[in-house]
DNA sequence: AATGTTAAATTAACGTCGTTAATAAAATAA
DNA sequence: TTATTTTATTAACGACGTTAATTTAACATT
């Protein structure tokens, strides 16, 4: 039996090699194919040991992506620099796209997975913020687009164009986590989806359309 | 114990009685809530029953939904009958999306949930077939307004045009499929959502984006 | 230093699942 | 009537998430 842990500091410590265990079986197989009891022989404790320092699995794996979304949150704050807001927003979805392909497991539980009504007491990224919340960085620079009335003067309502921007991004993304590997499906190349998908978008909702190549 | 199948008919019989089984547990409860014993256990077979009949769970939720994007693709004909080009588009992705947030199950089962690599084997529509396969209805609408030269000029791919529109229509429907009941999610009205990214994407895709409102 | 108490780990167990093997029973053929 | 074949059944396997019961280590008290 491993020694145990009593202090706080050592239980978070524990607690973070649980979630790093977790991840890396999360990441290279697909996501429910991870058990808990196989996340815990990974660091060699019990299976039940997990459930001292998480309320169940999918607490366990909002854990992991709670973390890793915040490191992408983190990782767009120099995007948000970039003065003009159209080259902004297409920053931003770039960068979005490019981690929703590379954490495909994350993205597909975070965003393809349907969950119970309420999950509000399991996450921990505060809502709204800036600096931690993917979506509030698109709503952020949407918002200052539209401020400086660069769309459309008929769309009056900032929250439907990014969630417009969202689902299209989304949809390129979660087609290609879903059906990529589909052999019935013959795929023209992903960055060519995204960024006709972008482009498309922006030319269809910015006031001057020849801004977007 | 129920009385034996042999003649091919009644086997075709029970295979449908499995079929609607699966289904409407299917389309009640979301996805893999439904289990191979319960299903069983409302038609008043054993479980073991069911894989005379079908190769394995996933075959089965496989033509459960063959059989009803298939009735999908048939009650679209009448859209495919629209002489404008634009409209077609329009109506086909309309009556698309619509199927999509009836029957989220199916929706998530077909295109949110990752695959192995090759299921050609199980699913028995016939690719190809504007008939049968919806995507190749959506995909012979875009070639007809792309041969009419209604796309913008730089727009020399139609197929990826296709799979932009696709996912477009895809991203709305999935993101409320998935997300639609969360609650810290502040969504804009779903038809807002889908007429808006029906009406971005067409505008940003076609040559005279002023035909479309 | 010996004892009791609390907290953290363990093993055992429950119920469920998809699926396969072994078996019984019904229909057909001889 | 018996033998054969087909179709269903029950039993069982291994894995899963999770909870209950139990052990064990660390700390506190005398």
């Amino acid at each position: 039996m491993p020694p145990k842990i009593k202090s706080e500091q050592d239980r978070e410590q524990l607690r973070t090699l649980i979630l790093d265990a977790a991840r890396s079986l999360f990441v290279e197989r697909g996501i429910e194919a991870v058990s808990m009891r196989e996340i815990a022989k990974q660091i060699k404790y019990s299976a039940t040991t997990l459930y001292n320092y998480f309320q169940d699995k999918e607490a366990l794996l909002q854990a992991v992506c709670d973390a890793d979304f915040l490191a992408l949150a983190s990782g767009m704050r120099e995007i948000m620099q970039i003065p003009d807001p159209i080259q902004r927003i297409q920053a931003l979805c770039r960068g979005y796209a490019k981690f929703a392909l590379h954490h495909p497991g994350h993205y597909r539980f975070m965003f393809m997975t349907p969950r119970g009504p309420c999950n509000m007491d399991i996450t921990h990224i505060e809502q709204g913020n800036t600096e931690q919340d993917a979506y509030a960085q698109l709503q952020a620079v949407v918002q200052a687009a539209f401020d400086a009335e660069l769309f459309r003067a008929d769309l009056n309502d900032s929250e439907l164009i990014v969630q417009t921007l969202w689902a299209g991004v989304h949809g390129v993304c979660s087609l290609q986590i879903a059906l990529g590997n589909e052999i019935w499906m013959q795929w023209t190349d992903i960055d060519a989806r995204l960024s006709l998908m972008q482009n498309a978008l922006l030319r269809g909702l910015l006031r001057q359309p020849d801004r977007i190549f």
